[in-house]
DNA sequence: GTCCGTGCAAAGGATTTGCATAATC
DNA sequence: GATTATGCAAATCCTTTGCACGGAC
């Protein structure tokens, strides 16, 4: 079907081999509601899907994707770490601490000033992020 | 002396019980040069000391220090945690990716923006950091 | 057929915990 | 003296690696 040739073209790009787990993988990260999810998470719903693929096999295609540019690794204060696609578009994150969920959004005004301040300090930025950390909505 | 007289202070204001391991890791995060630091950095300057306290111990007293909102705990991207005394005085981080050295900053106009987003969004914010990585002018 | 990818189990690093001893108040 | 803290070793959590086998090109 159409949607699997785009993922095949998706790693084909990425120089990755196209085998059947990462052609899973590619998929949860595209399928999943919470676009933000642990590698625990991914290996969940590939037993929940009658997938055979190991828990290790997990971390590997994940690291590779993320070597890639195609996911982003994020280290929240939660202890393990969450994947999410990288579809180009930068943005920061504010994370509930209660139910885990995590929302994006983007500010002009701060990412001006993110520059500014590295190059008044001769800094030269590879990366940043910010964490917002609080109790969403619907948590309160 | 003095110093230890104020340190006395801070641990009974913190509620926590006068100890000899408690001290000695407030005296070196008061008095390393570098801010930030690991708790194996710090149990590596007991052990120079000649300090005979375990690693759990350090763990152990950071976590409480933590609770007790004497130290702040980062989780850079580096693996390890890293501890800084909290002033009280709320600052931003630039980290560089090759000696790990870190640099503080403040800016009243992200601060800003950070609060009306989450407003925005309806988000209570308990928490937030912003990372900037990347080479700092020394490393280039 | 060659080479790369995978599963499994074992290793790894950072941090936490159980328990008997030792210190604080 | 009662309670809390410590040291040590073992356990835990998340993640990575070694190795023999199987699948992609």
């Amino acid at each position: 079907m159409l949607e699997e040739k785009l993922e095949n073209k998706d790693l084909k790009k990425a120089g990755l081999k196209v085998t059947v787990p990462r052609l899973k993988i590619l998929n949860i990260l595209e399928n999943t509601a919470a676009r933000h999810i642990s590698a625990e998470e991914v290996y969940k719903k590939l037993l929940e899907s009658g997938d055979d693929v190991g828990l290790a096999t997990v971390y590997r295609v994940l690291t590779q994707f993320e070597a890639a540019g195609l996911v982003i690794r994020h280290r929240f204060d939660s202890g393990h770490a969450v994947f999410e696609l990288d579809e180009g578009d930068h943005h920061d994150h504010m994370v509930c601490v209660k139910c885990e969920r995590v929302e994006e959004f983007v500010d002009k005004i701060i990412e001006e000033r993110q520059l500014a301040i590295a190059q008044s300090y001769g800094f030269k930025i590879t990366d940043h992020c910010l964490y917002l950390y609080g109790i969403c909505q619907g948590c309160q």
